[in-house]
DNA sequence: CAGTATATGTCAACCGGTTGTCATCTGACC
DNA sequence: GGTCAGATGACAACCGGTTGACATATACTG
């Protein structure tokens, strides 16, 4: 291995001086088209890259943005990290990606680990710590669907409205006794609104209703089946099934078909999010859509937002829409 | 906002030099119990964290990997990255993500943008560039299931075993005409030994046959139920498929489902990686399980080896298993 | 010809750490 | 009393850039 070359050795290359490469490198004060043509010529013999770490050291800007999620393995997580990453990278953005796996003590030590790691800020998509672990964080944070403080801006999607959505079009499509399975109500996560809106809705319809919740741990794959039989099992007679994720979803539709049940003519089941796979499987999942690409798109502006210093909206929340497909 | 802390800060708040301050922070020369708790008293009252971006800079490594991968939408490249990180993490590594969407300007890109950042290594799980481009890379790369060059190691699973044990179970259990749709073989990819397990097995045991290729795009989910569709109706007499993912294999039960074909019944199912969603799905799918924890486990392995300049192995090749389940 | 825009160089400081060299001081041990 | 390990500090150089201050030289513009 050779050496790396260093700005030095672009200026003793190009016969000029760094002071002369460092302009043209950073587009500042006159340089005349043969120089800059010289230097260019330079870095390209010796493939130079500017060492990134240096100037970020310099300029105390990474430029790298941290984003903190339970897991990408979840489909919900997977396609916000990639459209998260894509559109950060078109704003000159890097993205160091962590999975918490909703672990208390693995968000608080990346949330350190971002921050000696000088990141611009952070997108955080897990939310195990207490609201003052946050607020002390001194740094551009953007919350993904959770209302941390007043000087915290949080991205959500209308979870209110999508659980309205849901249970309406489960009521519509003649159910008279519904579920929701949904995380844990003790958390105080924006996606619990859905279930308000469930309840409020079932209630107001005087539809009977079940809730059920999983485990602080929302995204363990495996309980989800434990837990829709037991439910289905001690209630038989439920024809409506509102599930806080596609994923859920086609965790029920398993369940149950186990238990003979045929969707949508002896139960209907409703998802959330529309992940790709929702409109992939047999039969395809009704879902409430997120708009997972804007709501990526706008983390993304608020932490540069944040960066500049600009004032910024607490409260991000887009639009959902009701998907109807085979499961209704 | 209060500047951030520096170790001069601690060095002044502690009553100690600079110099031992450093020391404390890594552990070497002497240190005396008392001045290592002054130190660590004084990082605690101005909560002081270490930039890493300058220690990165003298030490010249960043502990930072860089990933790139077509995109982390896709549930395999999810899992993938989540078991990475996970591991990378563990072995005081951070992972810096990027999604090529299989386009080679942006891969270029990424490689640049991650070289400029002085990342320790690359693991490498989108190949859309000549070899030569990753050949004159000079720095630690581990490709994911592709050779590259012999100075370029790669991890992969059995591909050929794998594409051979899917055959052969379709085959005992009865399949007389089956297809393969797999990604493009134009491209050198090491998956494309499945295809070449598929034919030979199916010319063993004299088995008439048909492949589908992707697009080069491979991961674009929305082509697979036209490709299917299309391969169903001109060849209505194929009892059995062996798709490339279990993303194509769900993309498969739909289209059946649609032209009316039972599974396992009229058709046989079988796809590949045993992603999480494999076995969620109904009916749940028979695959082909790619070690994906220990794939990722060894690509940060290898790629830590690198870094230290140790000698390691060109071929990582892991076992495959076959995971029989409800489509065949 | 003065004044100004253009083009480049030298030099030093700085970003926030790390490390090597050298010096100084204390206390224990022979 | 001399030797030596332990403990700490002062200082400078370094990592690879960026930037501001200042000097100098050329070329044009009025």
């Amino acid at each position: 291995m050779i050496e790396i070359p260093t700005i030095k050795d672009v200026a003793k290359k190009a016969g000029v001086s760094v002071t002369t490469v460092s302009r043209v490198l950073n587009n500042r004060g006159y340089i005349s088209e043969a120089t800059r043509r010289k230097v260019y010529q330079a870095m390209e013999d010796l493939d130079y890259h500017p060492n990134e770490v240096a100037r970020s050291l310099f300029r105390k800007k990474s430029n790298i943005i941290g984003l903190i999620v339970p897991t990408v393995a979840h489909p919900f997580f997977g396609e916000l990290t990639s459209y998260l990453e894509t559109y950060a990278y078109s704003r000159g953005y890097k993205v160091l990606i962590c999975n918490s796996q909703l672990n208390a003590l693995k968000e608080q030590e990346y949330i350190w680990m971002l921050r000696r790691n000088q990141v611009d800020g952070i997108v955080m998509a897990s939310h195990t710590l207490e609201v003052e672990e946050y607020k002390k964080l001194n740094l551009p944070v953007v919350s993904f669907d959770r209302f941390i403080s007043s000087r915290i801006p949080y991205v959500t999607s209308d979870n209110y409205q999508g659980g309205r959505l849901a249970v309406e079009h489960l009521l519509q499509r003649g159910c008279t006794k519904i579920a929701h399975l949904c995380g844990s109500l003790d958390l105080d996560m924006l996606a619990n609104q859905r279930h308000r809106a469930f309840m409020n809705v079932a209630e107001e319809k005087n539809i009977p209703y079940c809730t059920v919740q999983t485990d602080v741990n929302v995204f363990e794959v495996d309980e989800y089946e434990e837990l829709l039989t037991d439910l289905l099992v001690r209630h038989p007679d439920l024809d409506g099934l509102f599930l806080n994720s596609d994923i859920m979803a086609i965790a029920a539709i398993k369940v149950c078909g186990k238990l003979g049940m045929r969707i949508p003519q002896d139960i209907k089941i409703i998802g959330y999010d529309d992940v790709s796979i929702a409109s992939l499987v047999s039969p395809q999942i009704t879902t409430i859509r997120q708009p997972l690409a804007q709501m990526s798109e706008l983390s993304v502006k608020l932490i540069e937002d944040l960066v500049k210093k600009k004032a910024v909206p607490t409260e991000n929340c887009l639009p959902v829409e009701l998907i109807e497909r085979g499961t209704t």
